[in-house]
DNA sequence: CCCGGAACTT
DNA sequence: AAGTTCCGGG
């Protein structure tokens, strides 16, 4: 019930990465909430988080050409993943099986030759987020950007993203009727040229991209406030401690609050004179590392801090380092074996239910936030009924 | 590893 | 719709 996965938040005090200068995320990097059931984090925004913080560099990172990314640890952005949907079982081989069925969306595609590479396609994230975006008339977008290399011109000068994302929060020609999406299509891969080119099209593919347009809505979502990140934190502490992909709203002071999207190196200079002045209050400052983000209500943060995150290294693979590798679980047999359960996440409980509360709940509400299990957790905890429960009701 | 079908869940 | 879970095949 009371998952407090998300709850005590983003705490971690500083993070600056989050407004370097030359990140800059454009708001149609995020799903319209009007978008039918995209409540929930999608798992290419999700890597784009991580990619978008240095925190995670040597979990995943941008490499290679444009768009490309490497997975340099698979269990653990698995593991990242697993925490963010509350799927304690997540592990590399579904989160890719997730992945993969982004080719046919076109949202990703694999890099071939190379282990854990992915290469987004950006045109299409565009499409998919901002598919009213009339770039046509953002003849800046469309004038001056000779393909080759993403370099030469940058499309994204702050001029442009101005004029994209207007003070009065919606693009121009937002409410203009929507130009067929091939038409859009192609606007957008010429102001994205460094997407992967829509090489291999095909089969179904072409379907699937049809009729996917979504509701475009004027709506503009923050990113997620990525805290530093740890890899020694268990994933129980991690969990419940806060919820490092909560990329729930925040009442940033411009509301448009940019930050990577692309690797830094697509973008030379012109973003990053936009990002600063978005994020930042006059007379604030980044480095004030102590200080809250601008314009988060305390409330929000108050719990926070007194929080310091438990750093338990321990149970890493000591007693079943197998156990991890294989999804050990016994269809009905016997309940998780302890063992297992201390690296899945002792109180899965609250995920049992399938991340019910666990995604998105209202932030600290207020004092229910019991997190560490160092803490008191209850010695009853109810005889949970954990994963057992959850790979043997549906079935039988 | 990587791929993609199939069944199932949210 | 967007995965999640399994899984056989390369």
């Amino acid at each position: 019930m009371d998952c407090s996965c998300v709850s005590d938040i983003l705490l971690t005090p500083s993070m600056p990465a989050l407004w370097t200068p030359g990140f800059a995320f454009p708001d149609w990097a995020y799903k319209p909430e009007s978008s039918p059931g995209s409540r929930q984090i999608q798992l290419w925004h999700f890597i784009l988080e991580l990619l978008q913080k240095e925190e995670y560099h040597d979990v995943i990172a941008w490499q290679g050409d444009y768009g490309e990314f490497v997975i340099k640890d698979p269990d653990e952005v698995a593991r990242l993943w697993g925490i963010r949907k509350c799927k304690p079982h997540m592990n590399y081989d579904k989160l890719s099986r997730a992945l993969r069925y982004y080719y046919n969306k076109r949202i990703l595609h694999k890099t071939k030759g190379k282990r854990f590479t992915y290469k987004f396609n950006f045109s299409k994230v565009v499409l998919v987020n901002y598919p009213l975006l009339d770039m046509a008339n953002s003849s800046l977008l469309l004038g001056q950007n000779p393909f080759p290399g993403a370099h030469s011109h940058d499309p994204f000068t702050p001029e442009a993203l101005q004029s994209l994302f207007s003070p009065t929060g919606r693009p121009p020609l937002l409410d203009r009727p929507l130009s067929t999406p091939e038409t859009e299509k192609l606007r957008l891969e010429a102001a994205f040229p460094f997407l992967g080119s829509v090489q291999e099209e095909s089969r179904e593919a072409e379907r699937s991209a049809g009729g996917q347009t979504a509701v475009g809505s004027a709506y503009t979502k923050p990113p997620a406030m990525l805290p530093p990140y740890n890899r020694n934190t268990p994933f129980p502490d991690y969990t419940w401690g806060f919820n490092p992909y909560l990329s729930s709203t925040f009442p940033l002071t411009g509301s448009k609050l940019p930050t990577s999207l692309y690797p830094p190196q697509f973008y030379p200079s012109s973003l990053s004179q936009l990002a600063p002045p978005v994020s930042l209050l006059p007379g604030e400052s980044l480095d004030r590392s102590t200080s809250l983000l601008p314009g988060i209500p305390q409330r929000l943060c108050a719990t926070l801090n007194s929080h310091p995150m438990p750093l338990r290294v321990s149970g890493e693979l000591g007693s079943t380092g197998a156990v991890r590798r294989d999804r050990v679980e016994q269809p009905e047999g016997k309940p998780e074996p302890e063992s297992d359960s201390d690296l899945e996440i002792t109180d899965v409980s609250d995920c049992s239910s399938e991340a019910d509360g666990c995604g998105y709940s209202p932030p600290c509400p207020g004092s229910s936030i019991r997190r560490s299990r160092t803490e008191v957790e209850p010695p009853k905890t109810v005889t949970t009924k954990t994963s057992q429960e959850k790979s043997a009701a549906p079935l039988s």
